[in-house]
DNA sequence: AACACTGTTTCACTTATCGCAACACCCAAT
DNA sequence: ATTGGGTGTTGCGATAAGTGAAACAGTGTT
């Protein structure tokens, strides 16, 4: 039953390597830069560029002559999307929880040992939380990761947990006790609270959705600073995002046992 | 001055042309659907398949063993969308004009000689668009894609106009002398409308969206089914449209000039 | 049980890719 | 203008990386 190991390529492994370059904060990349980052010869680096532009996998800036990801990777990611047919579900019931909350709304699921967005609405509110679709954050500090991580199956759970917890903040719980114990909580609950434990001013609440097996398969979260979740305004929140979830739940074919 | 052809790679083509198979429609592929598919041999696309899912690009369904694209090409799109302030700005109008209209709304871009979609909200009828994000629509018989057309460099007009224009159904105008009678009608009106000219029983208007600098890079549109959008209805949409695009425009740094 | 089918792996071959080096280019400073 | 430091692209021979045939291991069907 031991998960083969998956034979890898050269190739390809650059390619990922090149593509995770590009970041929001450097989204646009000369040759030189990735060839440093990546430790590819320069050589190397502008032929597979030049390939993948080829693709559309990257684009390349008239002015500058640099590089940017390409509009090929958002057609293959609208496949995925279309796939989880929980976006779908999800819509109008995002729609109202965001109207009442004027927060940040986002449903993760869980990708290995993180959780990553596939929905996000934004608070209309200029400061917010800036969910990213796609982005990636880790299971143990997140409100979204501790809901994942409760409803996990416990083997894979107890692998993620004796796995080094950075510490993104003062206030991050890194030691495995108290995880479980927050666990338990949730579970009694039925959400989770991340109190400045990934980001200094970010709180977020979080709910599990769950599907017709009535496995957990995603959560959904209101993120929003921590001046304006206090703890009476998240406890009129609480109701609104697990009645949300529940609805999505219901959609997925999911039905309340007992 | 002339654009050196990019130089390709084997391995990137492949790695392209293995993911282009994974559609909505035909979202789980076993290796020798693909190896078929695509001409490669069956232990090259197992190694190619392999080596990708170890990137995180495709998944492996535990159960049927099958492959589908992975959560890593969404975490890519996302660092595009992103990049795309156009999103941002757009999100609460968005929102007001699905709204009014309780039909499809789409925000699309040029992307070579097509347009893509970058920002969908669906009509929450059950009869209705099915806008997906990172679809590839032709540009010729589509109400944004028209849009794009109106305001693009004569030059590249002029080289997608000579190309062949596919016939998609009865409605589609591929006669390039119409066609530019159509962008003039555009001008003046300031939207396009496409009807059943790329789908029977579709129709859709949409506007153009400035950038500061004055240029359309984008088209803000509404879909729906012929009969719900006749044109009394189209008519009561048009205003809400170009009202909406404006205001983007206007978000975007587009000052009206006179 | 034999069969048809899929997906993975081994292995010797060969070709696609690599890294060097040379080149072309842009700009900033002399 | 001329040099110099930087970038990005491209020939070329060497070679390592990827290939395809075939064998193997599963899975389900008749």
């Amino acid at each position: 039953m031991a998960e083969s190991l998956p034979t890898s390529m050269q190739t390809v492994q650059r390619i990922a390597t090149i593509l995770r370059c590009f970041t929001e904060a450097e989204s646009d990349l000369g040759v030189m830069q990735i060839s440093r980052q990546t430790g590819l010869h320069k050589s190397t680096t502008s032929r597979l560029l030049s390939a993948l532009r080829q693709e559309g996998f990257v684009e390349k800036s008239a002015e500058t002559g640099k590089y940017r990801l390409g509009l090929s990777l958002v057609n293959l990611a609208g496949v995925v999307l279309e796939k989880q047919n929980l976006r779908q579900a999800a819509q109008e019931y995002l729609k109202s929880l965001a109207e009442i909350t004027q927060e940040t709304i986002n449903i993760s699921i869980l990708d290995g040992d993180e959780c990553i967005n596939i929905e996000t609405v934004r608070s209309p509110k200029s400061i917010r939380y800036a969910g990213q679709l796609g982005r990636r954050t880790p299971l143990h500090c997140t409100s979204t990761g501790k809901v994942l991580l409760t409803y996990m199956r416990p083997e894979q759970r107890q692998r993620i947990l004796s796995l080094p917890l950075h510490a993104y903040t003062q206030n991050t719980i890194t030691d495995p006790i108290s995880l479980r114990v927050a666990f338990a909580d949730v579970c009694e609950k039925g959400y989770a609270i991340s109190n400045e434990e990934f980001e200094e001013g970010l709180v977020a609440v979080a709910s599990p959705i769950y599907d017709r097996s009535g496995e957990v398969i995603a959560a959904l979260s209101i993120s929003g600073p921590t001046y304006r979740m206090d703890s009476n305004t998240r406890a009129e929140f609480v109701t609104p995002l697990t009645d949300a979830a529940q609805m999505i739940s219901r959609q997925l074919g999911y039905v309340v046992s007992y």
